[in-house]
DNA sequence: AGTATCTCCTGCGTGC
DNA sequence: TGCACGCAGGAGATAC
């Protein structure tokens, strides 16, 4: 799926090819993403210049001249540098032809991705879509008090509860299950229940795990690729998603699953308390 | 204000 | 082979 590692694989895979080149011509060939991508941005875009990308949470942020764009992967979404042009797919929604034949293509079967646009007339920080986000969570404000106070104010299990971008920002289902099991703390805690050892401890391990993640390339369970158009591998890493009823690593019995939130929680009630 | 539910969408797996 | 169906989920919108 498509977290903090897959759009931060995807950023590194996209700056080394398209960072400082002049955009020529930016193709919508179907707007209809999560909102339109707005009419103005291919006139607003043609003949300047990618000055950088940036990440914030899971919005891939890209700087042009006149502003900065604002990608989101949704849950099927890639951004990916084409070696040379091909023939649309039916889920290319965007190309970024780019000067010296350097082409991006955004891909995104399901089309909960976004492009949206934000003018350097107004502070980046205060888009609607990033005004409200909780801190990096390979930040240094992403501390383990900071995680048992906030924690402190909420009923909510401890699952969804990570999951909320104004808790911390990019860790989602995957991830949450991930370092819920690193942490072994079980995901229907609630949250206020969460002392500060089991913070510093939950912390350490989801810095430790999306950076494992980053490092290599993502998780891809069936279409995620990066920016070099490669697929992840962090997926044959993954202790519990996806793997209920499968033994636990730790102590050999089945791993259980619930819903949460309509999303599935996978853990070791063993392990996990 | 905090919490729960709904919603968007397509591809894939399953059962008849 | 075909079709209906359920499921997956990021996260804002909406309802309580």
């Amino acid at each position: 799926m498509h977290e903090l590692p897959e759009v931060e694989t995807t950023r590194l895979g996209i700056l080394p090819h398209a960072r400082g080149l002049r955009l020529k011509q930016l193709v919508v060939r179907n707007p209809h993403l999560r909102w339109p991508v707005p009419p103005s941005l291919p006139a607003l875009l043609a003949g300047t210049r990618l000055q950088d990308s940036d990440r914030r949470g899971k919005y891939l942020l890209m700087k042009f001249d006149p502003g900065t764009a604002l990608c989101h992967l949704g849950m099927s979404g890639s951004l990916r540098v084409l070696n040379s042009a091909q023939a649309p797919g039916k889920h290319d929604h965007i190309d970024w032809f780019f000067e010296r034949d350097v082409i991006l293509l955004f891909n995104d079967p399901r089309r909960f991705g976004a492009l949206l646009w934000q003018p350097d007339t107004e502070p980046l920080d205060e888009h609607p879509l990033l005004a409200h986000l909780g801190p990096e969570p390979l930040g240094t404000a992403f501390t383990a008090r900071y995680l048992f106070e906030r924690a402190q104010g909420s009923r909510l299990a401890l699952k969804p509860w990570i999951m909320d971008a104004k808790v911390v920002v990019g860790v989602g289902n995957i991830y949450a299950n991930e370092s819920l099991f690193a942490a072994r703390l079980h995901p229907h805690r609630p949250a206020n229940s969460l002392q500060l050892t089991e913070a510093q401890v939950w912390v350490k391990a989801i810095r430790r795990i999306l950076r494992a993640a980053i490092r290599r390339g993502g998780t891809t369970l069936r279409d995620f690729v990066g920016g070099d158009g490669k697929p992840g591998y962090f997926a044959q890493e993954l202790s519990v998603y996806g793997r209920a009823g499968e033994p636990c690593r730790g102590c050999g019995q089945p791993l259980h699953e619930s819903r949460q939130g309509n999303r599935s929680s996978v853990f070791c009630p063993h392990c996990q308390v």
